[in-house]
RNA sequence: GCGAGGUUAGCUCAGCGGUAGAGUCCUUGGUCGACAUCCAAGUUGUCACAGGUUCAAAUCCUGUACCUCGCACCA
């Protein structure tokens, strides 16, 4: 029979995704619909960058939300996937200045605030999107009408409005306080946004004098000596007999000759270095906690580029590195510099700058975030919001177990500024949502806003509120805020823990008292296959969308997914994408395979009478991959779900059922054909189904052959598992029947016999259903292992002599080859095999002869156990039957 | 310093109390109507090390070594 067939040889990913992306929006695939379960079901994207381009870390998140969001979908979750971007303040604003500088040498102060905002508004409207288009080309199927911009008119609204709550509580508060200062951005940054990094500097012990007593010369150690000019104390401790003395005393800072008192502190540790500490409250963390108890006075050396000021006549206009050279220089002309030494020392550096910040006292806003904090721990110890996987939680806790008030200020102008007003006429200073036309004391028109903005991850947390609508109450309404929070799902990955997932909760709870979602997936962070941090300086980026073009994107999503458990590192080769680019084109084959006959197929199943026990065993199977997939699915272990479907497309619908099919397709019986196509049919329409969420592209494509105007396959209900269908028996005895066929094959293949020789098998067994089901297959049998012919009988039978053989525990099969085969390989073959089942076998018996074993071991274990040794005795039996027909 | 994770086949990883698994690589053999992006057969492991608990340990406990990653400190 001649096969027409037009499809291509391989599966062609490209136009197909275009195609099918385009019709799932047509038709309004990704808007939330209510389903038979009567609920919703909601996912937040963690927007990215405006500035951004995808990468693997976006492929990731965008490959998992999708999935899941897919399988609920078809599960009948009334499926909401919220998109959306980040106007990322400092690194928006960094990208713009740079383009700006390098277009025009314009910096943004040459331009003005106003204007500077327009430019970066229009480089938004003009570039903001394209990581959108990227995300549409994996196939993400979030509600794009949903979408939302962190300074849209909402968040904004959201953002001041908690803003103004929290002011009025007197949570946020505005003080002076040492903060980690990032010269480059010439801003604040929060403590989480400082990356600390080992750095090679110098330990250097400096004489200070002592005004009281010129026979005295106090060596104080330092890593930083510039910074002496900062100097307002010298502290030891009061418990130190050396200096005890001293204290009340004043010392002689060198170089300026500024006179600061002696003081006596408990921070000084008389182990570490020399025991007397230089205090510069206004330079240094601790310092500066000093200089609060003892009352010192603060001053500020570093103008806000980081350059020595005024304060600091000797090094003024250096950077601190110039400045330490210079100290250094005139330090051992005026004789002062006693040592200096090597020293790796642990420096803070921007996480967007990479520069070394310096602490530095500023007038900041700050949140307070202890009761916040206090309930969010809470929610998850009480399971309100649980982490997947669970070890998580203890990164999460670490970090709001011992919360730190949160710089909330940035000296930038991208953002959402500081809705906080201050009255030039009378003083007055309050916050409030709109925009005011008066003072609120005086009712004076002289007023300004602050002119910082906020922290991006202030917004950021208000997401799960914002992109529902608050506090607009007209548009939440509208997007359904009252169904769709909390969100059930969050995804994202580790690294924004504390960034994002606990300020989303601390200020979701602030203002609705419940989670903002009830589970918390942290995927793995993808690397190279080397396990290295995909870099630009290492070069080793692998960029999704090569790969999608490359390999398409269901071979990507397919990579991705089956690399997604609860690991935490996903180191990605692309030859494993190729591999499952090789996965996909399987699939398409199988179905260029079954597409012939399909005219054949029938929509319904026929009566389970008519099924074959090839069917019955498909099915099954079939059956059992549904219920691991959803279990996996339902617990975020994408990996399993995907191992799962790929092993069943492989190793038993293709390699098994299909091969089946052939004598029945091709054969003579027109009823057996129908049923035969029937089955393939109903198969491939379930597996499709399965594959879905993972695949979404070349599955619908197939669908689109299979479905008889059905619909798209995305709106088709997920398969679930059926008991049913559930058949040990069949599966039993179809093992055997494979392991038979198995064997056969490897027998040829032991005495280098070609495909095409045919053969002659002679099978021993005692399981009768078995030898039955063999003999009804003998046609099978000559299509899987070339046998001509063969017989099957029991054990009790003599076995043919020198043959070419092989021992299961319940059969023997022999192919008769006298005089072809050489006798001492097979005996070889044989020989080894014993000598493996007989160390099974003394396994097992060990554990039969230990009491302890028979007297504690659960029932269930001893009867499996029992089997064993059964089955490797059989096996040992038959072995020996096999060696001895080698006489 | 505190904390978390890891160490399983050459490589990438799963398994986390009941006979060591997958993919890939490798070896051998295969062209005729699904697929060479393929098929068939095969090889590959002191489950880091040392103790302990248990009838039974890759799996649980303790310790050691090495690797990752957080956090903190750093005069």
């Amino acid at each position: 029979m001649e096969i027409e067939n037009n499809l291509p040889k391989t599966f062609e990913p490209e136009a197909s995704q275009d195609r099918w992306y385009d019709e799932w929006m047509k038709q309004k695939c990704f808007k939330p619909r209510p389903g038979k379960q009567g609920k919703t079901f909601t996912v937040l994207m963690p927007p990215p960058n405006v500035t951004g381009k995808l990468h693997m870390g976006h492929a990731l998140d965008a490959t998992t939300q999708d999935t899941l969001v897919r399988y609920k979908r078809m599960k009948g979750f009334e499926t909401l996937w919220i998109p959306g971007t980040d106007h990322a303040g400092i690194s928006t604003q960094a990208v713009v200045e740079k383009l700006i500088w390098k277009e025009e040498k314009k910096n943004r102060h040459d331009l003005g605030r106003e204007e500077f905002l327009k430019r970066i508004w229009h480089w938004k409207e003009q570039y903001g999107s394209e990581i959108v288009n990227q995300q549409k080309k994996m196939g993400v199927s979030c509600d794009w009408d949903y979408s939302c911009f962190t300074l849209d008119d909402i968040p904004n609204q959201a953002v001041k409005k908690f803003f103004v709550m929290l002011f009025n509580e007197g949570l946020i508060y505005q003080s002076d306080y040492i903060v980690n200062w990032d010269p480059v951005l010439q801003s604040a940054i929060s403590d989480a946004e400082v990356e600390h990094k080992d750095v090679k500097g110098f330990f250097y012990h400096v004489k200070y004098r002592v005004k009281e007593d010129p026979n005295i010369t106090l060596i104080v150690a330092t890593t930083r000596p510039e910074t002496m000019f900062g100097d307002t104390a010298v502290a030891v401790n009061p418990n130190d007999e050396r200096f005890k003395d001293l204290i009340g005393k004043t010392a002689i800072i060198p170089i300026s000759n500024r006179e600061v008192p002696i003081i006596g502190d408990e921070h000084v540790d008389m182990e570490k270095g020399t025991g007397c500490l230089k205090v510069t409250p206004g330079h240094d963390f601790n310092d500066f906690e000093i200089g609060k108890r003892n009352s010192l006075p603060i001053i500020n050396i570093l103008n806000k580029d980081g350059t020595f000021n005024k304060n600091a006549p000797e090094i003024e206009g250096l950077k601190p590195k110039e400045a330490r050279a210079e100290v250094e220089r005139i330090l051992i002309e005026l004789d002062l510099l006693v040592e200096k030494k090597e020293h790796m020392n642990s420096v803070g550096h921007g996480q967007r700058s990479d520069e070394i910040v310096e602490p530095m006292v500023s007038k900041q806003w700050f949140l307070n975030t202890t009761q916040m904090a206090e309930d969010a721990v809470k929610a998850v110890e009480e399971g309100d919001m649980t982490f997947f996987p669970k070890g998580w939680e203890n990164t999460y806790f670490a970090w709001l177990k011992n919360p730190k008030d949160w710089c909330i200020s940035r000296q930038l102008w991208w953002g959402h500024q500081i809705p906080v007003y201050y009255c030039r006429h009378c003083d007055a200073k309050w916050a409030a949502e709109t925009d005011p036309s008066e003072c609120v004391e005086c009712k004076g028109k002289d007023f300004f806003q602050d002119p910082d903005v906020l922290d991006t991850w202030f917004s950021s947390g208000l997401w799960p509120l914002s992109t529902l609508g608050w506090p607009d109450e007209q548009a939440m309404k509208e997007k359904g805020f009252d169904r769709f929070y909390p969100n059930e799902c969050l995804i994202t990955g580790f690294d924004i823990i504390f960034f994002w997932v606990a300020r989303m909760m601390m200020m979701g709870m602030k203002v609705t008292g419940k989670v903002p979602f009830n589970h918390t997936y942290i995927h793995a962070i993808v690397r190279d296959k080397q396990g290295r941090k995909m870099s630009k300086s290492l070069g080793n980026g692998i960029d999704p969308l090569d790969m999608v073009k490359q390999y398409g994107a269901d071979a990507m999503r397919f990579t991705l997914a089956a690399g997604s458990g609860y690991n935490r590192d996903l180191n990605l080769d692309p030859e494993r994408i190729e591999g499952y680019r090789n996965f996909v084109n399987k699939l398409w084959n199988a179905f260029r395979f079954v597409s012939p006959f399909l005219e054949k197929a029938q929509d319904e199943l026929p009566v389970k009478s008519e099924w074959h026990l090839h069917d019955k065993w498909i099915l099954a199977e079939l059956n059992d991959v549904a219920k691991v997939m959803n279990e996996a699915m339902d617990v975020y272990r994408f990996d399993d779900a995907s191992a799962a479907i790929y092993s069943f497309v492989y190793d038993k619908y293709c390699s098994w059922y299909i091969e089946l099919s052939k004598n029945i397709l091709y054969g003579t019986n027109e009823r057996d054909k129908v049923i035969r196509a029937t089955m393939l049919k109903y198969c491939f329409k379930k597996i499709v189904a399965l594959l879905h969420p993972i695949t979404p592209f070349i599955t619908e494509e197939i669908w689109s052959h299979l479905s008889n105007g059905q619909g798209l396959l995305m709106t088709q209900s997920y398969v679930e598992y059926d008991e049913e269908l559930e058949n040990a028996e069949v599966k039993e005895l179809m093992n055997k029947f494979i392991d038979v066929t198995t064997g056969i094959r490897n027998i040829r293949s032991s005495v280098n016999m070609k495909p095409k020789d045919e053969i002659d098998v002679r099978i021993f067994t005692d399981d009768e259903k078995l030898a039955k089901f063999a003999y009804d297959s003998r046609r099978f049998l000559k299509d899987l292992a070339n046998v001509k012919s063969g017989t099957i009988r029991n054990k009790a039978q003599a076995r043919p002599k020198k043959s070419a053989s092989l021992a299961t525990s319940f059969a023997e099969i022999f192919v008769p080859l006298e005089g072809i085969i050489d006798i001492s390989e097979q005996v070889n073959r044989i020989t080894k095999d014993i000598e493996k089942t007989k160390a099974e076998y003394s396994k097992v018996e060990a554990k039969l002869n230990n009491q302890n074993f028979m007297a504690n071991a659960p029932e269930a274990v001893r009867v499996e156990v029992n089997q064993k040794a059964k089955l490797a005795q059989d096996k040992l039996a038959s072995l020996n039957q096999i060696l001895a027909s080698f006489q």
